[in-house]
DNA sequence: GTCAATTTTGACCATTTGGTCATAAATAGC
DNA sequence: GCTATTTATGACCAAATGGTCAAAATTGAC
């Protein structure tokens, strides 16, 4: 009854196909929305026929829904890695660092993330609601006692946090924009960025000199 | 030959159901997307047959160029109002409370733009391309004067300006995951999000004491 | 090679959707 | 009220799209 049960181990052909349907779909669903995607869309990417990719997923659905899965797991890695040990100003900055690396190197999932967000998560709920809360809440605490242990400007953490996920994911879920104004896309742009990120985040949550 | 021209001056039920039209399309392309919104659902969200809605406007990409037309002006006037003879921090500062405003008070507008440049701003292209570069310019080249004067930290601005349109449109764009993460929207959401912003901005920019 | 299981495909279907059109209803000028 | 113009609608259309199905081709175990 379970999926696990009833699904005989995967042929090697099953896993390289699903996996080259994952991968084509990733780029149709990030580029062209969930509703902009079609079926015949991602079955070219995938050198599939339309009736074959149905053969391996049951619906456009199912597809969205297990690359959101996989998803979530490299969204929330690094927050998760913040080490309440370790020195706050350094910590929110390497995690700076990890945020802009996954939007400079895995821009298609930052936007296939945003798209589903934009419009209200509707094909995701309660797979995003389940972890996100409480790890946020978690290290939204760790914070918190910085900032009270005087280790750290006193700030919101919620909203500390906000806007790190903004600040980074911008440059991959609104390339186009950046590219209009800073010309194309350049060896530079990302170093520039965190450098002007890791400034920024540097001195505005340095602690305050005793007053 | 000119459109203004050729269309007599309109009537007051012409200026009526075109304003009805492009508010009922607001919220739905807001919410769906451009691919996602039907013109079923505007005219049933406008109170018009489709096929009267069409009378008014010639197809769905019409009344989205519309939009984003009407949109730019809004998306664009607080950058304009930086005031180069200002107080740099306090210009800066302003204008972080004037986007995050626009954020609070048109976030229908607010995804209607990201959506459209998530996507790469295939219905736009120009209209965007046109002033933006330019005014975005005009500005950075102020904030850095501001910077070489010593009268701000040394700072990137185009991607200053970047981390404050991410940080700002965050609270519109991604206000399903706001929501997960703090709760239902109440009074305070927008009153703490503008006290981090303007602290991480006001001590991140503060010029550095001589050294 | 044989045979069963897996994989692939062309043909097909129902629904949705952007858009048209002839005609009817409403409105405005007189 | 009469008439010309504007506004509204039901019926309709072609293309796109998610998905089905029976049959064919391929693969793997022996």
């Amino acid at each position: 009854m379970s999926d696990t049960a009833r699904r005989k181990s995967p042929t090697r052909i099953q896993r390289e196909k699903r996996e080259a349907i994952l991968e084509a779909a990733l780029d149709v669903f990030s580029t062209h929305g969930f509703r902009g995607a079609t079926l015949d869309l991602i079955a070219d990417a995938a050198g599939l026929s339309k009736p074959n990719l149905l053969y391996y997923f049951p619906s456009k659905e199912e597809i969205h829904r297990t690359l959101i899965g996989q998803l979530m797991e490299i969204w929330l890695a690094p927050l998760r890695k913040i080490d309440p040990g370790g020195d706050p100003v350094s910590e929110i900055c390497a995690y700076v660092e990890r945020k802009l690396e996954i939007s400079r190197d895995l821009p298609r999932e930052s936007r296939l993330f945003a798209n589903e967000v934009l419009r209200g998560a509707p094909h995701v709920g309660d797979m995003l609601q389940g972890g996100l809360k409480a790890l946020v809440d978690e290290k939204a605490a760790v914070i918190r006692a910085w900032s009270e242990a005087g280790h750290l400007a006193p700030v919101d953490p919620h909203h500390l946090i906000f806007s790190i996920w903004a600040a980074t994911q911008h440059y991959a879920d609104f390339d186009t924009q950046v590219a209009m104004v800073l010309g194309p896309r350049d060896a530079t742009r990302y170093e520039d960025a965190r450098a002007f990120l890791l400034g920024l985040y540097a001195r505005g949550l340095r602690p305050l000199p005793a007053r």
